[in-house]
DNA sequence: TGCGCTCTTTGCGCCACCTCAAACAACAGA
DNA sequence: TCTGTTGTTTGAGGTGGCGCAAAGAGCGCA
C-alpha cells in the first residue's frame, strides 16, 4: 500500500527522529483503514484491543454519562495518537471515538504494544507525552469551567479549535470539520441556545461568521479579548 | 533507616508483586523526607526534577490561573505516586503540591527514572496506570461540571473524599485531614458560601456533621441519593 | 420541485447560584 | 486572659444562563 511506505508518516513529529528500519517495524505491524463519517471507531467501555494513529480526517471523542447526557472531550487531528488505553494499562476505552468526517487511520493491535515500545522507545515516549498533554488540557478545562463564564469558555474553545483544526479561507480561519452549536455546547458545558446567541452576537460584531455546521473566525484578536475578559477586579 | 526496609512499602499494591531485590533497588535510590504541614513540596511551573511516593499524610494538588484564582485538582493519599511529570515527558510540574498535614514521602531524582523503569517494569506500569486513573478522574470531573448542579457536585465530592481519605469515627466517617469550606468550593467550582449553606442544610437533615476544617459524613446512603438526584426527566 | 429532517435563531420567564455584607465562632500567640 | 486572625454562617438582592416554545433556514432525498 502506497500510504504505508513512510513518506506520509515520516514528516510527523512523533516519527521524525526514527530510522527507516524503526519506521518499517512500526508500519508493517499496523493496518490502515478508512472510517466513514459518523462511524464509531471504538465505543466507550468497549474492550480496548487496539490503538490508533489518525492520518487524515477529524475524530470526535465523546463521553456519555449514565443518563445519556453527552460531553465532547476533544477532537483528534491528523498526526495524533488516540485510543491508547493500553499505554495506561486500561482494559476498556474511557470514551467513544466517532469519525467527524471520513477518516483514515493506522491501527495496531494491543498485543503489538510490548514489542513496539521495546524496539522503538521513541514511540512509547511519544505516546506518554501525548497522554501528558491530554491530562494537562483536561485539567485546564476543569479550571476554565470553575473560573470562567460561559462567554469566555466558548470563546476559548473556538480559538482552540481554530488553532488546532483551522483552515485559512478568504474570510478568516474556518474550523475544518462540520460542527454544530450543540457540539460546541457539549464542549463547554452549556446549551446550544446559549452558544447560538453568543455566535449571533459575535457575528453582529464582525468577529465570526457562521453557517449550518460551520464556524469561521474572522477576527481572532478581538475574540481573544472576549476570551480573556475579566468581569471583576 | 527503619522506614526504608520495605516492610512498610511491600504492602502497597504498587509493590506487592515485586521481589525483595527489586524493592531494594527502588528504595536504595530514593530518599525519604518529612514535609511539614503547608509546605509546598513542589511548585506549579517549577522545574520537575523528582517524583514522589506518599508514605504518610495527605497532599493537596493545586492549580493557579493567571488571575491568581485557585483550583484544587485532587488530594493525594498514602501509597500514591505524585509529581510523576517525568513519566509524561514533562519538564515542569503542571500544579503545586502542598502538604495538607505533616507528611512523609519518598523522593526519586528524575535521573533515576530510566534505570528504575528498565530494571523494575512493574514500577513503570504502575506509574502509567496511575496517570490513566488521574486522566479518567479528571474527565469525570469535566463531565460532572457540565451536567450536574452544584448540590450534586458537592455531594459527589464529599463522598469521594470520604471514600478515599475517610476515617471511621463513632458518629460516621470523617475526612482525615483539615479541609475548609473554601477548599471544597475550589474542588467543585463554586463559592464557600454555597458550600456552607449546603453543609448546614445537610447537617439539619442529619446527613453530615461539620466543624472548623472538619467534615463527617454520618449518612452516606442518603447523601448518595442527593448526589444521584436528577432534576428533570 | 417539493417534502421532511436536522440545525439554527430568537423571545420570554424564572431560578440556582453568585455577590456583597455583616456577624459569629474557634483557635493561636502574646 | 485578651486580641488578632482565620474560618463559618446567614441574610438580602441581583443576574447569568437555563428551560421551554416556536418559528425559520439549509440540505438530502424522492
Amino acid at each position: 500500500m502506497p500510504e504505508l511506505d513512510g513518506s506520509l508518516i515520516a514528516g510527523l513529529p512523533l516519527f521524525s527522529a526514527m530510522s527507516k528500519k524503526e519506521l518499517d517495524f512500526l508500519l508493517c505491524r499496523a493496518r490502515s483503514a478508512r472510517y466513514p463519517k459518523d462511524l464509531a471507531i471504538f465505543e466507550q467501555d468497549g474492550n480496548a484491543d487496539a490503538f490508533f494513529l489518525l492520518l487524515d480526517g477529524h475524530i470526535r471523542v465523546v463521553r456519555l454519562n449514565e443518563d445519556g447526557e453527552q460531553v465532547i472531550a476533544r477532537y483528534i487531528n491528523p498526526g495524533e495518537l488516540f485510543g491508547i488505553a493500553v499505554a495506561m494499562g486500561r482494559a476498556t476505552y474511557p470514551a467513544s471515538a466517532i469519525a467527524a468526517v471520513d477518516c483514515v487511520a493506522l491501527a495496531w493491535p494491543n498485543e503489538a504494544w510490548p514489542d513496539l515500545t521495546a524496539r522503538v522507545p521513541q514511540f512509547a515516549s511519544g505516546a506518554y507525552r501525548t497522554i501528558g498533554e491530554r491530562l494537562q488540557e483536561t485539567q485546564d478545562q476543569v479550571m476554565q469551567m470553575s473560573t470562567e463564564q460561559v462567554e469566555q469558555r466558548v470563546a476559548h474553545t473556538l480559538l482552540r479549535l481554530v488553532q488546532q483544526s483551522g483552515r485559512k479561507t478568504a474570510e478568516g480561519i474556518e474550523i475544518d470539520f462540520p460542527i454544530t452549536r450543540q457540539d460546541i455546547a457539549e464542549m463547554t458545558g452549556t446549551t446550544l441556545h446559549t452558544v447560538s446567541r453568543l455566535l449571533s452576537a459575535w457575528e453582529d460584531m464582525g468577529l465570526v461568521r457562521g453557517g449550518r455546521q460551520r464556524v469561521i473566525v474572522t477576527d481572532a484578536h478581538n475574540l481573544m479579548l472576549i476570551a480573556e475578559h475579566r468581569r471583576k477586579r
